[in-house]
DNA sequence: TTCATAATATGACTGTTGGTCATTATATTA
DNA sequence: TAATATAATGACCAACAGTCATATTATGAA
């Protein structure tokens, strides 16, 4: 008797190689998507173009993802898991020298100017009509690698506050502020770049050193 | 002789008056589209309904703005006017009690809180394929009205400094630090308040208070 | 008042695009 | 080899931004 849920052997080698080659498909879309959306952004780029840019029929692509939206953010969260492989190096920096959050932003500054293009897809992805085509899982998976970066630079707050380095302050809270900070920081750059030299008349590099010298300053404990 | 170019004195009058009715549209049209846009996101607003909600045909919506996009600026336009005339009651405090920048976040964030739907605008907008639809004279009315707030809070720095209360800094480059940071803060609760008290466990309004302390504290001219 | 002309408004129409689904092609198993 | 399950296709549809030939209204002269 055999019931139609067992698998014998044969059955499992082959369905995993199905879920491989599916996987496989599913990142030759996305690099497809990559392409087109840093290029023309998300609203000028076409489905259509995804599809003829990997061969693929447009009906397939909706086999691998739920919408637009779906390839877009996920996307967004292969961006994110870069990062937070960029910031995981600075897991074991023990601040000997004085720095510890100063690691931080520039791991962060060096990601964007190697990256710049995931930040466009990070600043839409705060949109709740974008969000409302995105499925859950997919959301929840971002806000967890987001999680997950926060906390390496929550550690590096708590290590400078054990050593004396910084006053006593909620690491979580400021790794957060610190976080919103550089983003604010980016996106005014990322508004417009011709305006916004204008306007501030100071490079995104100089800006970000001050506004993380601002911060450090009343983070660090009194001498 | 009587030259085409030049109009006597009730054709003027008249075309004063054209002008104003010209004028009183465009304010229904960005009344109706307002409604609609902070209801429904750019995304899934439809220029169709703006029309309907303010009783005019599609076709005469577009006499007045170039795109869907350029109504859309056009209400962060007014946005930032509205924000521009709270920030500008700040102008003669003169810190006598210390406090300075504090007033300026106050204001900032009692702006937010009664008007939030105007920053999910302003964070769209730093989209450059939505850009690329708006007019130049627009983006740099909008720019204009943003030196003009940043220069209200800078203000308030130089005076902080004057005083002996902030140490000597450049008062544009930290007012575009606390713009950037309270922009980057809110946004990071915009994403997506329910994941987001979940990942941050902190309310907005004591992030902000947080932030602002420790960007004081850094600022203060040691005692 | 009447007629000609200019200014303004209209909505049917077009091209584009996100998403669907009946059909076709391919792989698997008996 | 035939039957069945799985995957891919692209013609098709509905929705929507934007256009433009036509209709409506205001203006001014006679």
């Amino acid at each position: 008797m055999t019931n139609s849920h067992i698998m014998n052997n044969s059955q499992i080698i082959r369905s995993e190689r199905r879920r491989k080659e599916h996987e496989a498909r599913r990142r030759v879309i996305l690099k497809a998507a990559r392409e087109v959306f840093f290029h023309k952004g998300f609203m000028d780029a076409t489905v259509d173009e995804i599809a003829e840019r990997c061969r693929l029929a447009k009906g397939t692509i909706y086999l691998y993802f739920g919408s637009k939206e779906e390839i877009y953010i996920s996307i967004m969260a292969e961006g994110m898991k870069l990062l937070g492989r960029e910031l995981g190096r600075l897991k074991d920096i023990d601040g000997g020298d004085g720095m510890l959050v100063e690691h931080a932003l520039s791991a962060y500054y060096g990601f964007y100017l190697k990256n710049r293009k995931y930040f466009r897809i990070m600043f839409l992805s705060s949109q709740p009509d974008l969000r409302a085509r995105v499925s859950d899982d997919l959301l929840k998976d971002c806000m967890e690698t987001a999680r997950q970066c926060l906390g390496i630079v929550g550690d590096l707050v708590r290590k400078g506050i054990k050593r004396g380095i910084y006053r006593k302050v909620d690491p979580w809270a400021v790794a957060n502020i610190l976080w919103a900070t550089v983003n604010g920081i980016i996106m005014s750059y990322e508004q417009d770049p011709v305006y916004r030299e204008e306007i501030a008349g100071i490079e995104l590099e100089k800006m970000l050193n001050e506004a993380l010298g601002l911060v450090l300053n009343g983070l660090r404990a009194k001498g």
